[in-house]
DNA sequence: ACCTGAACACCGTTCAAGT
DNA sequence: ACCTGAACACCGTTCAAGT
């Protein structure tokens, strides 16, 4: 194996080296798999794991190479020979726990319902994985978890009646708002009291005379937790879906 | 001033300093301004805005404590004066990149078109400060330049007929998609045509029979932009609104 | 009261040297 | 062919010492 260089072997004529996560890396890996499968010892995958259990456990100031290393029993230098460097292993690892993003709910429902059901267990795997949620980037929705999700979305936006580029926009537009919606509380713990009190002493506080509507409502906006957010948002996304496809043209105007 | 210290000053029973964004750090913060307004050399001021020069010149990676320093002929160790660790830094700095979170439309129209103009300028003011994008998490809506567009938005939402509650929950909703759609297409160029054309090898050559549908419309797939993917989340989410509006009973289901 | 120099305990990454 | 030890050039943060 790796007898015969391709052209765009990236070991070759390698003048800028595709960042990962990129389409160009991801077409790229399939070309190199000999370096990842070895034999003996030390696998892509037991670093994976190792690593995943650490972002887990530890959370993502804690995922550096000395202890996934230290947790593998061998030297930094050794993960080298199975990533890159680190942001490749961050792209390989936050697709492998994106592996839920194709599960498909059960019973004969609704188009929206379905979706609904998959958005719902989506953000619930990224709340059990905060660091996850964190490392999130866009360049990772090109992997094979990502893309099986997108498969799904597609199978079922299109059966709604999207075109194939409509229900591309929609299923990305609905990964973005699940994404950036656990992203957008990772700090702000909802279920705490605490955090909870606070920000309504916040809002209290506030200039009234700038922000009126804050200080008026400001016990009502303390109580909106990050769940009533997410359902707002996810039903009138579906919603919007629904009107777009009884009348597609409204997208230009 | 700062002469009686009132039993929730910082520094007094400090046994756990709020993390920077949280509302109790935002509370706190209008507790100790003497620590902050020096008549001398440095100020506040002066490092957010060498920082947020470094940041849009030079990218996230180069917003240094090192670097801010450098720029501002200091040691590095005289900016924790101002600041009291770089995550305070940053908090800082991404509100104070958040000004044009309220800005108001021209023209005398409806409520929804008031919204997307915001939305698309919000979007617009971000990608053209990526940096910033890339380090706006959820904490940072507490501080006074995001509260002054939730004042905004509560405006235009609770003007259209929505509960403040609802408001709030629709306002946070429109920002997490905005913010999220920024953030999940930083690393993808949608203009540049190399990354279009390896987009569409990519799902070409993907296993028909696991992702029939990213085969079958791989050369429409690719041509979504994130503009596209933006634009019609944006009007989904507007129209879903419209209808939460006319039937607020949805929320329930 | 303010700022500095120098150190501390960390990073990611590289590479000659071992086996 | 594989892994290691040791180094390199960076981090954020602290603190005694200067002025």
């Amino acid at each position: 194996m790796a007898s015969e260089l391709p052209p765009h072997d990236p070991r070759k004529n390698q003048r800028a080296e595709p960042r990962p996560g990129t389409a160009a890396w991801w077409l790229a890996q399939e070309n190199e798999p000999a370096r990842r499968r070895r034999r003996r010892s030390l696998t892509l995958d037991a670093v994976l794991d190792t690593a995943m259990a650490l972002l887990d456990t530890r959370g993502v100031a804690a995922l550096t190479m000395r202890n996934i290393a230290e947790g593998l029993g061998c030297t930094q230098a050794s993960l080298y020979r199975h990533v890159r460097n680190r942001e490749e292993l961050v792209t390989l690892l936050v697709d492998r726990a994106l592996s839920v993003a194709s599960s498909v709910p059960p019973g004969d429902t609704d188009w929206a319902e379905k979706a609904a059901w998959s958005a719902r267990l989506f953000r619930e795997h990224l709340l059990r994985h905060p660091g996850v949620a964190s490392l999130l980037r866009g360049t990772e929705r090109l992997g094979p978890n990502s893309l099986a999700g997108v498969q799904y979305s597609l199978e079922l936006f299109i059966g709604a009646g999207f075109s194939p580029r409509l229900a591309y926009a929609a299923a990305s537009s609905l990964a973005t708002f699940i994404i950036g919606s656990v992203n957008f509380n990772l700090g702000l713990d909802s279920s705490d009291p605490e955090e909870s009190r606070h920000r309504r002493l916040l809002y209290r506080s506030r200039d009234a005379a700038a922000l009126p509507l804050i200080v008026q409502h400001a016990d009502a906006l303390a109580e909106v937790s990050s769940d009533d957010e997410f359902e707002v948002g996810l039903k009138a996304l579906l919603t919007g879906f629904r009107a777009l496809i009884q009348n597609p043209d409204i997208t230009h105007d």
